[in-house]
This record gives C-alpha cells, sequence and structure tokens, in this order.
DNA sequence: TTTCATTATATCGTTAAACGATATATGGGA
DNA sequence: TCCCATATATCGTTTAACGATATAATGAAA
C-alpha cells in the first residue's frame, strides 16, 4: 500500500474515465429535459431517499454533499419551475419537508428511466475498474457509514472532517 | 424494464450518493494539495493513459469529457503551476504533447495514493448499489467502447452522439 | 504548387452554479 | 426568561467550463 503501480494509477484513471462518461451522459440527459444538473439528483434524492428519513433540506444538503445554502437554491429554482413543493412540519415548525409535486413525478420518471438503462449498460466498466483497486477478494461488505478513510500527512492536511 | 420500482429508485439515489462522496472527498483532497478539480484528473489521465496512445490535447479532452478548449485552459494552468510541460509532436508539429514534470509527479502520486485509499473503502458501497441495478447475474463482462446505451425518446430527444 | 478542406490548438468574453458571509426564525434547556 | 443551537433564507462573489472565433499545420485535389 506504500506505492502505487502504473496499473493502480490506469485503474484510478480508467475508473474516473467511466464516472466522467456517466456523468457527463446525465449532464446532457438532464439538461435535454429542461433542467440543471443538481435538480435530477435532488428530486432523486427525495424520491429515493431511505424509509423513515424525513425528506428536510439539511438532509438533502447532506446526501447532495453541498451547502445547506447552495440546497436552499437550488429547491428555490425547482420550485418556481413546479417540480417540487415546500411543507412546513407541524411539530417542528423549522423545517421544511419537500415533496415532489405530479409534474417533478413525471419528468424524474422518464429520467431515472434514461439513467438506469445507461447505468446498466456502464456498470460492467465502473465494477471492472473498482475490481482492479480492490484487495484480492471483495468478501466484507461494509454496512454502516464509511468515515472517509484517507489520513491525512504529507502535502494533504486536515482532510478527515471537523 | 418499462417502469421502475421504488428499490431501483433508492438504487439510483444511493449510486449518487456515493458518487458524490467520492467526488467530494476528491475535492478537498485536491484543493488541500492546492489545484483545482480538474488538475489532478487531468495528470491522472496521462499517467493512467492505454499504453500505445499519445497524450495529446484532443485525447485528454476525450478522456476528461470536456470540450478541447477547455482542456487547453486547464492545461495552461497546470503549466504555469509547473505540473506538466508541452511538447511539440515531430512528426505532425500541430500536436502537442504533454508530459508530467517531476514536481507533478510527485503531486499525483501523493493523491493518487490518498484516492486509492479511499476508493477502496468506497469500492463496496459502490459495487452494491452497481449490483441492485444490474440484471440477475452480472457474468458478461462488456469489453469494448459501450456507445451510451439509453436511446431517445419522450421529453429527451437527440442524447445519441452525432 | 496552389487551393481548400480538415484537424489541432489557442484566445476571449460570458455564464451558471456553488460558495462565503450574514440574517431571520424556531426550539429547548438552564 | 434568557441564551444558544438548529433550520432555513438572502445576497454578492467566484470559478471553471462554455460558445464563438482565430491561428497554424497537414494533406489531398486541382
Amino acid at each position: 500500500m506504500r506505492k502505487l503501480t502504473l496499473s493502480d494509477y490506469q485503474a484510478l484513471a480508467e475508473f474516473r474515465y467511466q464516472i466522467r462518461r456517466f456523468l457527463h451522459f446525465s449532464e446532457r440527459a438532464v439538461q435535454a429535459a429542461g433542467l440543471e444538473r443538481g435538480q435530477y439528483q435532488l428530486m432523486l434524492a427525495i424520491k429515493g431517499m431511505p424509509e423513515g428519513v424525513r425528506p428536510r433540506i439539511r438532509e438533502l444538503a447532506d446526501r447532495m454533499q453541498i451547502q445547506h445554502h447552495s440546497t436552499v437554491e437550488l429547491i428555490n429554482r425547482l420550485e418556481s419551475g413546479g417540480y417540487v413543493r415546500r411543507e412546513r412540519a407541524q411539530d417542528d415548525r423549522r423545517e421544511v419537508l419537500l415533496a415532489l409535486t405530479p409534474k417533478g413525478e413525471r419528468v424524474l420518471e422518464e429520467l431515472a428511466l434514461h439513467h438506469h438503462e445507461e447505468l446498466r449498460s456502464a456498470a460492467p466498466d465502473l465494477v471492472g475498474a473498482l475490481r482492479r483497486l480492490m484487495p484480492e477478494k471483495e468478501s466484507a461488505k461494509s454496512r454502516g457509514r464509511r468515515p472517509s478513510a484517507a489520513k491525512a500527512g504529507g502535502i494533504i492536511a486536515g482532510l478527515t472532517r471537523p
């Protein structure tokens, strides 16, 4: 684990390439549907949110890995497009809960279908690149939150979350 | 394949979430090293380029999935930072070939090592989400260029490449 | 060899989406 | 009741990719 081989570099590069292909496909699909990058992802995050988790803005910000105020802006744009609607929670009135409108549901379904198809076609290459990076056997399936493994040191310090 | 189940949506959402976690980690690592998003990726693309392919700007633009002139700008910034250097090809003097400088090699190695570690830790979740999206068995490994599967229709027209 | 289409790279002004800093409102414990 | 943490919102700034366009080299046809 001390030094990377050329094959490691190639696998890392290949993985990034495959990711970029998928994200680029996504970008074009989303724009063709008249949305912006994050809008599809946010709608998908609402729809695909694990059971029992309430779709608050902060929760979605975490899932989107962006600042909560960036999420607010994203939602503003989604709301004025008529794709989602806000609802104040009754118990804690600070919270805003999100829900898809029928229009949002329709657009999401169409897009998700295309993404599903594309991803099924890309998956073997993605899995292939990932396999080249993994130890020997990929037996242990890590369930539970993984806390961003790589540690600090050298050029890069203070990466682990505060 | 006609309609998506809730589980499909969840798998799509989970996959995107995992991707975003990785990319967000990457973003922070790269910025901590004093680079911008694309700069690490471009250096990695040079180093990890498949054998026998010449690192021309156009080639890298394709691997980066961005416009060639965006690539030029990226390379300008990399070059003035002293990470890569340009070389005119002798045979076809229109071509510019890229190479990492020793400094570029050092920074890339450090970053790639962290990414490698992070990715190994994220891989099981990524593969898990992908598996949920794939048919039954993932036996057939598609080698050879996959031509962006999803077809047009509905909202989204003209997605297939020209 | 001149002409012209093609390919490779470069320049410049614009744009979009996330960010930083900051503000407002609600909730809950001392 | 006071205070502080939490949730959401606003606004001006930044940045990296883009669109349009330009320059240069190549190669094939006239």
